[in-house]
RNA sequence: GCUCGAGUGGUGGAAUUGGUAGACACGUUGGACUUAAAAUCCAAUGGACAUUAGUCCGUAUGGGUUCAAGUCCCAUCUCGAGUACCA
């Protein structure tokens, strides 16, 4: 009987579809198991080999974690919205819906043929509005919500309300906009209506905000820092401005602390955790207030990670932008700092980053006076500090801080030295350990943390400034200029935001003629003609009804790519609750992901967006973690093999890889396709895939065109992707996911090369063939030898291990020593191969399940026990030595393990090899690790 | 610049707590089978020297710790990822 993997594929993805074998069911029995894939947004070009590795190494764990007896649910959907959908159809009027269900549809085809254990039943597309409805929802609830820093959770905007109305805002201890002004109950309760709403938005936990953005009129929308080369657009070159935008943002600073304690709980990456930790950016400090001199005594508040170099003040720096850079510019100074500003204002902030050498400022002309000397201190501007981070100000000590000593030099400003024994003359002294502060009246012979912790005490006491904590992290933008994407539930009535009631939701996204931005520079949503809000219908209706009573108008933004990706892992739970965005019994029994699956590129994007709304989730009670995802492994990359061929300039000749001497040569690429696993071109396929070449000469080696080879990011361009859909089609589903398990380290990023696939392919055959030859099967119910169980039991400890650290790769090779050593044995006995069908079936489920089934069991093997390892098969009376000497292994003796050291210490020294090795010398010393080593010094 | 990760045959990669470096594959070479090819099977395959038993060198480089180092420590180099005037 022949192996025929085509046929058994087939026949296994329609059985496991046809019975639902791998649809998960809340509450069951058994303990629970969330084995979760990042959702792929589902592009146009299809599945390359490398985007199923990580579903892949999730298959097998769900798989494993099934046979352990676990309920495990693995379920898939897709990430629906997304730009290039967009662009496809800005070019082509193709509504993105239908591009997306096109390409959906491919994603499933070449999903499936993988042979995935995907509840699909639970499948949710970002893009559906019976999704996005729950997307909108949770948007209502952070807008309803505002963060409480007492009880340091996110609590209901009523209780803000009811504390305003009480007590104003002058015991509320909340995140929010930094220019809140102080009222009390009075005040509070006098305000109108729209001047409470203006001030509870500097308190949700997503409010509207003046935000500086990039915009290209031209292009008409606003571009990302990546998107501007050269301070112009990437596409077109067009100008680009900085603007201010009101765009909804996202209070997620409210959660910084929390987000970075909570990376202490879960079991991701170290690297992953790094850069979120990076991200979050949490320096300890202080801020400080100067007071400017004059007629009028404007405060300007900085922040310091070094309080204790307080005395090192020789001038202060503010960023251009900084509000109060127009009132403290002298007269004299006028002229040079509006030049300075508009100078800087053209850079953008790329130009402006990439440029760091480049120093400078200009003196506003103005003091502010030392909190303790009381000596005047010169205020300047300059570049170097961002208005972005902290307050747009800083206390420059040059002897402590190189940009500020820099800056010093550079414009003559004096550089006082309080550091004991420290010479500053060629750059500043930021070693906080071994600082001892002099000069400094108070703060003089103290060490750094002392003296921190002094200045900050003395600080309190003027009232000029106290110990704080800042953040790198900004609050998040969530409005975008798009067409594809969520749209907001929201109308405006008198400017103001209004939430459209829940049970309204989904607000489905309208059609549009065009998906531009309008010409006015509204995004795409503009050209929708229905898009108002009938506050007494409850309904969208046509823009010509907005009367400003009942009818008004739409947001027309629509919401980022995170939105969908921050919550889908909990709405897998429950995907089908039209009331609830999640049911408690689904969410308490299934609880958070056991097992996360993606790449590492979501570390400062998603991942950290997800868990900001997962602690908001939890602070509402909605959900009983406050984080969503207990251990998350990132895959690596798969690249290319590219191949080229190589075409002497002079001559135009082509030649083979041995042939290029010295000769100039441009290497071209050559599609991998054409190549077979010894690098050799077939030219007859070349010469018809690039016709241009179809009279050039190629020059061989022994007969044969041989290409060079490099590794290379898969891309087209490149002519180096590989299609799974051929791989499954020649060598099938089995050897795929084998073979990318093989490659490498899950983690690791590797190359794929198409001609190694071959060893896993005949690794099945190998597989098969214990279990029949040409006349059937071969199994037996023959007791297993005590060789054959040694075999199999090594394999299970090994596959076991394997699979549990995540370490694929070995289990494949482990696999083959156990399948080469059973076929050398001529092991026929069913105990040996029913264990070794389930223990291969995580990796190549289709095969086992066809030999399962043909040893005579009727249902799918998806659920059976995973072997039990037991020891005593393994136990070994001998063992081979390993005899060095001076630690070089020289040969190897065959001793009981029973020997004591004096014993084995005995026989090797009676050794005949010995005896010629020592060549009558004695030796200083032998160690003896029993069942280990025998090493002879001497 | 900073943070993190990694450097092992022609290639992908193995190597629990330091204990026989190169498992398992690919490729290459030789052989069997075949009219031939494919498929399959067998053997060899880190390098140098040695006709043999064998000797020496080998895990990026240079030091160190140890009876013993791919593994631990220090320094250097190279590559990859993230991040960046963060006060």
């Amino acid at each position: 009987m022949q192996y025929n993997f085509n046929e058994i594929e087939a026949k296994w993805q329609k059985y496991w579809s046809d019975n639902q074998t791998f649809k998960a069911v809340n509450n069951a029995e058994k303990k629970k198991f969330y084995v979760l894939d990042m959702f792929p947004y589902p592009s146009g070009a299809g599945l390359h080999v490398g985007h199923p590795l990580g579903y892949i190494a999730s298959d097998i764990y769900a798989r494993y974690k099934r046979h352990k007896g676990f309920n495990v649910m693995h379920p898939q959907g897709y990430d629906s919205f997304g730009l290039p959908a967009e662009q496809y159809a800005i070019q082509t009027g193709q509504h993105p819906a239908i591009t997306t269900e096109k390409n959906i549809k491919t994603y499933r085809r070449q999903l499936d043929q993988i042979g995935f254990s995907f509840d699909w039943s639970r499948e949710v597309r970002t893009s559906d509005p019976s999704y996005y409805k729950w997307t909108q929802w949770i948007f209502i609830q952070l807008f309803n919500s505002w963060y409480n820093l007492e009880t340091d959770k996110a609590e209901d905007i009523q209780t803000l309300i009811e504390k305003f109305s009480s007590n104003g805002n002058l015991q509320v201890q909340a995140v929010c906009d930094d220019n809140i002004e102080e009222f009390n109950a009075i005040d509070w309760n006098n305000y109108s209506t729209k001047e409470q709403q203006q001030i509870l938005l500097k308190y949700r936990l997503t409010y509207l905000a003046e935000t500086e953005v990039n915009w290209c009129p031209a292009l008409g929308t606003v571009l990302a820092n990546d998107e501007i080369v050269n301070g112009v657009s990437e596409r077109g070159g067009h100008a680009v401005i900085r603007k201010k935008m009101t765009q909804w943002s996202m209070r997620i600073t409210a959660y910084a602390q929390r987000l970075l304690d909570g990376l202490k709980k879960i079991d991701w990456p170290q690297p992953l955790k790094d850069s979120q930790t990076n991200w979050i950016g949490r320096s300890q400090g202080a801020s400080v207030t100067f007071y400017t001199t004059g007629d009028e005594k404007y405060p300007i508040e900085v922040f310091t990670t070094r309080p204790d170099t307080i005395f090192g003040v020789s001038f202060m720096t503010l960023a251009p932008e900084h509000d109060l850079v127009n009132k403290i510019t002298t007269a004299a100074q006028k002229t040079e700092v509006e030049a300075y500003i508009e100078a800087t204002a053209k850079r953008s902030e790329r130009d402006r980053m990439a440029d760091v050498k480049t120093i400078s400022g200009a003196f506003t002309g103005a003091y502010a006076e030392h909190p303790f000397s009381k000596k005047p201190i010169p205020i300047w501007i300059g570049d170097y500090v961002l208005a972005g981070y902290g307050t747009g100000a800083v206390m420059s000590v040059p002897c402590g801080d190189q940009r500020d000593y820099d800056f010093a030099k550079h414009f003559n400003i004096p550089i006082p030295n309080i550091f004991e024994g420290v010479d500053i003359s060629e750059e500043a002294f930021a070693d906080k350990e071994k600082t001892v502060i002099a000069n400094s009246d108070f703060l003089d012979g103290l060490p750094y943390k002392k003296a921190v912790k002094t200045a900050i005490y003395e600080l309190e006491k003027l009232g000029q400034g106290k110990g704080k904590i800042n953040y790198r992290l900004r609050d998040a933008v969530f409005s975008r200029q798009r067409y594809w994407g969520e749209p907001f539930p929201v109308y405006y009535v008198d400017g103001m935001p209004q939430m459209i009631a829940a049970e309204h939701l989904p607000i489905k996204l309208p059609e549009v003629e065009k998906y531009l931005p309008t010409e006015t520079g509204e995004p795409p949503l503009g050209n929708a003609t229905v898009w108002a809000w009938d506050t007494v219908a409850n309904t969208v209706v046509d823009n010509s009804e907005i009367n400003h009573t009942t009818v008004w108008p739409l947001e027309l933004n629509t919401m980022p790519g995170w939105a969908g990706s921050s919550q889908y892992f909990n709405r897998y739970m429950d995907p089908h609750n039209e009331d609830e965005i999640f049911s408690k019994e689904a969410v308490n029994y299934w609880q958070d992901v056991d097992l996360y699956i993606g790449g590492s590129e979501h570390a400062t994007g998603h991942l950290l967006y997800a868990r900001f709304w997962q602690k908001f989730m939890f602070d509402k009670g909605l959900v009983p973690q406050d984080e969503f995802a207990k251990k998350l492994i990132n895959q690596g990359m798969i690249t290319g093999t590219s191949a080229f061929i190589y075409r002497e300039e002079e001559t135009g000749k082509v030649l083979s890889k041995g042939l290029i001497k010295v000769k100039t040569v441009t290497p071209i690429h050559a599609d991998v396709s054409l190549v077979n696993a010894s690098d050799e071109l077939d030219i007859e396929g070349f010469k018809k895939w690039q016709p241009e070449y179809k009279d050039a000469e190629f020059l061989l080696e022994d007969g044969k065109y041989i290409v060079g080879r490099e590794v290379e990011k898969m891309s087209k361009s490149k002519y180096n992707v590989v299609n799974p859909d051929d791989i499954v089609a020649e060598y099938g589903a089995d050897s795929l996911r084998l073979y990318e398990m093989f490659l490498g380290p899950l983690e690791q990023s590797k190359p794929w090369n198409t001609a190694g696939i071959t060893g896993v392919h005949s690794f099945l055959k190998k597989l098969w063939k214990l279990y029949f030859d040409e006349n059937g099967s071969k199994v037996s119910n023959d007791k297993p030898s005590a060789e054959n169980l040694k075999t199999l039991h090594k394999t299970i400890k090994k596959v076991e291990e394997d699979i549990e650290n995540f370490s694929f790769n070995t289990s494949v090779s482990t696999f083959m020593i156990c399948v080469n050593e059973l076929t050398t044995q001529k092991c026929t006995s069913r105990t040996i191969l029913e264990s070794l069908a389930i223990l291969v079936s995580p990796y190549a489920p289709h095969i086992s399940e066809e030999l399962w089934n043909k040893m005579g069991h009727d249902e799918s093997l998806s659920t059976v026990s995973f072997p039990i390892f037991e020891p005593n098969h393994l136990v070994e009376s001998n063992k081979e030595y390993p005899i060095s000497f001076n630690g070089k292994m020289k040969f190897t003796m065959n001793l009981s393990l029973d020997l004591t050291k004096e014993e084995i210490e005995a026989a090797v020294m009676g050794h005949e090899k010995t005896i010629q090795q020592l060549a009558g010398r004695a030796p200083k010393k032998v160690i003896v690790v029993p069942g280990k080593i025998v090493n002879i010094v001497g």
